[in-house]
DNA sequence: CGTGAGCGGAACGGAATGTTCCGTTCCGCT
DNA sequence: AGCGGAACGGAACATTCCGTTCCGCTCACG
């Protein structure tokens, strides 16, 4: 691929492989972040030794994972910040993250391995897309709602799963609209707003 | 204790290691599924043979505290079902459950054990008087909502969880506060509805 | 046709964990 | 005081699981 040369057979199997192994993975790690990496390379078809080709060990997959999944929930921000009212805004932002199951690959994944700097910084960056997006949304949106509490609104719909993922998509679909729902009415929320110091314990060992 | 004879001091000690060592695997086991056996021994502070003695394997004690959540559970329809309005009965039913974690001892444990005909007569009851406090309620329930979406609420609440478990229940509650007006508010739900089949599949192997 | 990049998967090492087992403690009775 | 045995603590054991390594094969490329 270097200086336009044809790109060789050889090296187009292997890009497939790259992209069918990532794939494996974000399903595989989807539906048990404990899975054992043996069984990411049965799903995607290749052995053992050609994750061992692509990542130094299992902590640096699960790390490019995660990453991936935080310039996702990012991209979903910035798309939906592109919507002029704000709540519509506001709603395809998390319909999209939802859609994506975003959360499991980033929240999930935490602790199992040590963040790097620019995950670092993508990480405060998508605090900050997410928080304009609920401050543009702020007058449809019930008193005492924090941003805290979107993560935890996320946390509740990746808990919906079921064996087929798009069955889990669709039903996760319908929860989500109870919980926007939900969220438009009523007076205040009981309870101490929660913390970002209490909603990142995962990261924290 | 044979012949109303006094207990003996000894007995009741080993009655007090009956109950640490339950306390200690519904707090183990509700933190983690999959937690090892000598966990729950040093966090009830007795040795594993103190477990060994009352449950033949670690599978019967997850049977028992599977069962003593659905017993619960139960109880909970039971007493919620005193309250004469029909919507505050179900709310009732729906925060007393969700605050006692009930969720991760039944539905969370499936899978880890073979459950007993007795579990599964008690099952039955239990799906029996949630859609008997569903049907008190329907008049303020969103058209739509059906029984199965009762059991996806419940997991959904269960998925809120952190370090400190007394915080977990507060911000339960404030979610499921959301939830619950999400459910009288709006039209029609999106997408199928969920059928028991589905949400069944953890029993299923 | 020789070569080595890419790969498959058995083999390995060590950690985790359910279960057993044996020595110890100490209550309660004689 | 002396003893029987219930209850117990926890090391030892057997087994499974899993991340990682490594050897040999294949075949596209030069």
């Amino acid at each position: 691929m270097l200086r336009g040369m044809a790109i060789s057979e050889r090296a187009r199997k292997a890009a497939l492989n790259d992209t069918a192994i990532l794939a494996a993975a974000r399903d595989v790690f989807i539906a048990d972040q404990r899975a054992p990496i043996s069984e990411v390379a049965e799903r995607a078809g290749v052995g053992i030794s050609a994750l061992y080709r692509r990542y130094r060990n299992k902590e640096e997959l699960l790390r490019v994972l995660c990453h991936t999944g935080l310039k996702t929930f990012i991209a979903a921000a910035e798309d939906a910040a592109a919507e002029p009212d704000g709540w519509t805004a506001f709603e395809t932002f998390l319909r999209t993250v939802v859609d994506a199951d975003v959360h499991s690959l980033t929240v999930h994944l935490a602790g199992t391995f040590t963040p790097t700097a620019e995950m670092d910084d993508d990480a405060v960056r998508a605090g900050e897309l997410a928080a304009a997006l609920l401050d543009r949304a702020r007058a449809s949106v019930r008193s005492g709602f924090v941003l805290a509490d979107v993560t935890m609104l996320l946390e509740m719909c990746a808990a919906v799963r079921l064996p087929d993922p798009d069955r889990t998509r669709q039903l996760r679909e319908r929860y989500l609209t109870v919980l926007l729902d939900g969220i438009r009415t009523g007076a205040g929320l009981p309870g101490p707003d929660p913390t970002d110091e209490e909603l990142g314990w995962r990261w924290r060992h």
